[in-house]
DNA sequence: GACCTACTCCGTACACCGTACGGTACGGCG
DNA sequence: CGCCGTACCGTACGGTGTACGGAGTAGGTC
């Protein structure tokens, strides 16, 4: 999060979470719903990232006064969370799903990781951790865990492996978004920066000091491809996934 | 970042970062220093959370006006900036190091880890991905990619490779902090939440949908320790790539 | 039909934020 | 000496999240 979390009072933020609330009985009929609201202030991230996102800006988008959001959300934080679900359950992991176990990981991986390209701002705010307890997170987490369940390992390595995958997703996308986001809100380019930039870094960073990461910058590595990369990286990661369950399953 | 970045003048923040700025002719003597605004600012968001953190407090907490800071910071951005670098070069890596690349990769991982954990904001701010180039984020770069250097890899692969180690280490940083912050920022403890959250955890997440799930939550698993999950994962994640480098050698 | 009351909506206000601007005091250089 | 670049910083502006209290609405009950 990085942000708040809880309001103090969790029954709200789930009740909010899980939209538990039976319709109110007396009084005027609500002319805004939580879904609403939600779906606004994901609009308004998605187009200006989170740092614009204020409650005064999603009120304005539903032309409604800033303190009408309050009768749906308690607060920002809680706004937040919401956020971070409702984005989460865009990622379709099926029901059933027949395949290995690494299969099982990698569509998980990979879901996650496209919903992080789409909501570049999610890295920044979410706790992939079990810890928001949505029904996006939880649907989420079901499948992870079920993917390495059954093939013979306890309970603490099943949990181990899977912050093991989504840690991994998680920091990749967040480097890769925060990339994204220092090219869209700064007012150079990427060209434009480094031109201006390369004779004072040639000042500092001397190949004689960093030998090795002069000759991987010339040699142009470092703009790899961010999905080669990762998928690379989840191959590797896997890879190694493999030979604990193999040598699991054989001792 | 999550925040600005630049500031639009590169050369400005670079000379910052590396402290390239040969003191005034002129004037009066300055009574304050960039390294001293920067302890102050470290200081204050490992107090009190990096959301806490403001130029009034910053200055504050120096005895000095508010807006003196700018004149040795271009904008709060900057010194987030300078935050990150600073707290980077903590992390103590030795210049030569004699060892396998396994183990180097471990150092550098462990390194970051505990950076991390000492100053729970690095994660929301910072971007590891050699976009930032101060002097400690280099000398961090060169070494991991000198872990990886003169084992038979192509650059690229070796930029995946330290990529992979860093995303993990972030995310599962980010993870573990956010915990942490959650934690601390809340004005609920852990227990308190849990006993006030279960009754409606337990009407939205049945065993019947959720069974995996359920299953690791009563048996424990989740109680896993942070720092042997971190050691776990790195360690099945580095089997992974030894399995790459290994099939390199041979092939 | 009348009233009570829960409810929606929201204007105003407050504390706090980052920082632009311009003034003042200082102190080496010509 | 005077010049002028510099350090320091008071004030102010436009933004933020949200506490508070009032106004209007409409179903439940008599």
């Amino acid at each position: 999060m990085a942000e708040k979390t809880g309001r103090s009072d969790p029954t709200r933020t789930l009740a909010l979470l899980w939209r538990a609330k039976e319709p109110p009985a007396r009084g005027p009929k609500p002319g805004l719903s939580v879904d609403r609201i939600v779906a606004a202030a994901i609009a308004l991230a998605d187009e200006a990232g989170v740092a614009a996102l204020s409650m005064r800006k999603v009120a304005e988008r539903l032309g409604v006064g800033t303190m009408s959001l309050y009768t749906y959300v308690p607060g920002k934080d809680e706004l937040l969370n919401l956020m971070v679900d409702t984005v989460l359950a865009e990622a379709d992991r099926p029901e059933a799903f027949s395949g290995t176990w690494r299969e099982a990981l990698e569509l998980h991986a990979r879901a996650d990781r496209a919903v992080a390209l789409r909501h570049p701002w999610l890295v920044s705010l979410s706790t992939p951790g079990l810890m928001l307890l949505g029904p996006a997170e939880t649907a989420r987490s079901e499948f992870a865990m079920r993917a390495v369940s059954g093939i013979g390992l306890t309970q603490r390595e099943m949990v181990d492996i899977v912050n093991l995958v989504d840690g991994y997703v998680r920091g990749v996308a967040q480097i890769t978004a925060d990339i994204g986001a220092a090219d869209r809100e700064s007012d150079v380019d990427y060209e434009e920066w480094w031109d201006k930039a390369t004779p004072m870094l040639e000042r500092f960073i001397q190949q004689s000091r960093y030998p090795t990461l002069y000759a991987a910058w010339y040699s142009g590595a470092f703009e790899t491809s961010p999905s080669e990369g990762f998928e690379f990286g989840l191959q590797r990661l896997l890879d190694g996934v493999e030979r604990f369950v193999d040598e699991r399953a054989r001792g």
